[in-house]
RNA sequence: UGACCGAUGGUGUAACUGGCAACACAUCUGAUUUUGAUUCAGAAAAGUCCAGGUUCGAGCCCUGGUCGGUCAACCA
């Protein structure tokens, strides 16, 4: 059997259309997405999936805004996805704008009008509502149907010049009002909507509504194949109908299930809503699913193509785990991140044989993945931080870090015996006591000593205070659209946990934006942008995996 | 009482198009390890929603169910 995949079922028709010429072998795809917001992981998929289809088969991408509502439409968000798309790496063909055809899509519907497909209606938007009907009931004939096509072709001028205040009328498509589809029972092509376009300004005050524009951009831009995600399937017929009556190229629209992610929410609504509700600092808030969101919180853009690689494509319902999402980042981030060491939660750890003042620089290495391997030196003395959990008073069963009596090994430098510690008048424990093996020193090991454990540690006289963001899923639940009451209900009080007095080794008060670093056994981070000469400030990307964690829960 | 779509280990996706279910993640062992990480070796885990049918042979085809999703915005 083999070990590869076979192909999906998009790569199938498609590799199946270029082979018997369909579309002269051509293959054009285009990612159409609405300026209404930003760009989540769910979007990447659908951007790897266009883009990766074209450029499977030498063919390319246009990137095409679909700006028919300019109510919601802003060309903040079309710099941001401008953007992240260029960051997860595609470049596209052509940058469009439905807005661009607004001229043609305008001599459409009057084509339709002449041919009597097409009809401008009085009605108010709850009485079209009413006579839609139901999926299982038919709906009703609108009293302006049988108007002539001279006087819709009046009507329909006279609603582009202005002459009708927002909702009087609507251009509507004349069909069948008892179909059972409900995109057939004489859909809305135009509305009147005197609001300025981000595009367009104040030239036009009818919008075409999705249904009229999508198909037709797709057969200006004479696309061959259609992607879209599985809602829009019930929509096809109408997209093939338009094109029928038009007489224009003829695109074929194919869905696929869109992406699902556990523990989030991938509305634009609902992310809206987070947004402007200050739940989270911004669409680019490091719990965000955004892709602005995961690239400040350290992801790469390697990591989020390859998710969308081994998450597949099919036409099945999904909800992917987000520990595959993690699982991607660590393995990318594992063999390109710097090793570093820094303290999270720092207990003074006193070296008694040493003396005051006493200070060595030891070798240590940048990146045991890396293929070159380089190494930097870190500054070790009588007084250094280590995490205050890498102690124990009592310590509980297999655990080998320090406690009483035991010995470690400080990650490459020496080998320390816990000789005590001291506490407070309130029992806390306020700093740890131990002698060094000078035998012990890493890479000059003759000591003869075994040691289970290894820590990090910090040089407390050089070490550089820091801010570290850690964060954690946004939501307590896996699926909070389906949990009863409102989704915010669920989320996570614990997502961003702020650690002001982080301790740093030297290196990193030099860290750069768009540099990884691995903080030894703790996990993958990045500096963020809010960090300021003298105060770092890093991200949690992901924790590295925690086996013991997991058996001690057990 | 509508139309359309879907159903394969816990989660995803495969199965040369009808030939005796594979890969990845997750899980559990064990080895290695100066990160309880990485790496390596191995294990457990579905008999393919159900019932019929066609066939030498069905996860793939047919019929009928069941369950799930989408559609009734002047959103996309």
């Amino acid at each position: 059997m083999s070990t590869e995949k076979g192909p999906n079922f998009l790569e199938e028709i498609i590799a199946e259309d270029v082979k018997n010429g369909k579309h002269g072998g051509r293959v054009l795809t285009r990612f159409p997405p609405e300026p209404n917001g930003y760009l989540h992981i769910g979007h990447s998929k659908s951007i790897c999936v266009n883009f990766g289809l074209a450029a499977h088969f030498g063919g390319k991408t246009n990137l095409r805004f679909d700006d028919t509502n300019p109510e919601k439409e802003e060309t903040e968000y079309v710099e941001s996805i401008k953007t992240d798309i260029r960051w997860l790496g595609f470049t596209w063909a052509n940058e469009f704008y439905a807005s661009d055809y607004f001229p043609q899509l305008f001599a459409f519907a009057v084509k339709l009008i002449e041919q009597g497909l097409a009809y401008v209606d009085d009605s108010s938007p709850e009485e079209i509502a009413s006579m839609k009907g139901t999926p299982t009931e038919p709906g009703k004939d609108s009293p302006f149907r049988a108007r002539s096509v001279e006087e819709n072709l009046d009507l329909f001028t006279r609603m582009k010049n202005g002459e009708f205040r927002d909702g009087e009328k609507v251009l509507r498509a004349r069909i069948d009002m008892a179909s059972p589809n409900m995109h057939f029972r004489d859909p809305i092509l135009y509305r009147i909507k005197h609001t300025a376009h981000h595009r367009t300004g104040n030239h036009w005050c009818i919008y075409p509504m999705y249904d009229f524009a999508h198909g037709q951009s797709d057969a200006i831009e004479q696309i061959t194949h259609s992607i879209c995600t599985l809602e829009f399937e019930v929509h096809r017929p109408l997209y093939e109908w338009f094109i029928e009556k038009l007489g224009l190229y003829t695109s074929r629209q194919y869905e696929f299930a869109r992406l699902n992610l556990n523990y989030t929410v991938m509305s634009k609504r609902k992310l809206l809503q987070l947004v402007q509700e200050k739940h989270v600092s911004g669409w680019d808030d490091p719990r965000m699913p955004t892709i602005s969101g995961l690239r400040r919180r350290g992801y790469t853009p390697e990591s989020v193509r390859n998710f969308a690689e081994r998450v597949g494509v099919a036409r099945r319902e999904n909800i992917i785990d987000v520990g595959l999402l993690e699982f991607c980042v660590r393995e990318d981030l594992n063999r390109r991140a710097t090793r570093a060491m820094v303290v999270l939660d720092p207990l003074k750890l006193i070296i008694e044989n040493l003396p005051e003042g006493h200070v060595e620089h030891l070798p240590t290495e940048n990146n045991p993945e890396a293929e070159e391997k380089t190494t930097r030196e870190i500054p070790f003395g009588r007084e250094l931080w280590i995490e205050r959990d890498d102690f124990m008073e009592v310590p509980e069963k297999k655990y080998f870090r320090l406690a009483p009596g035991k010995m470690v090994r400080l990650k490459s430098a020496y080998i320390v015996e816990c000789t005590g510690f001291e506490k407070d008048a309130s029992g806390h424990i306020t700093a740890v006591l131990a002698r060094y093996i000078p035998e012990s020193k890493s890479g000059h090991d003759n000591s003869g000593l075994q040691v289970k454990g290894v820590i990090h540690w910090v040089h407390a006289p050089s070490a550089v205070p820091c801010e570290v963001r850690l964060y954690d899923r946004l939501f307590r639940v896996e699926d909070p659209s389906s949990e009863a009451g409102d989704f915010k209900d669920y989320i996570n009080p614990d997502s961003l946990t702020v650690v002001k007095g982080a301790m740093a080794e030297p290196c990193l008060n030099a860290a750069k934006p768009g540099e990884h670093f691995q903080f030894m056994r703790k996990g993958y981070f990045v500096p963020d942008a809010d960090s300021s000469a003298g105060h770092p400030v890093f991200n949690r990307t992901v924790t590295l995996k925690d086996g013991w964690g997991k058996q001690k829960e057990n």
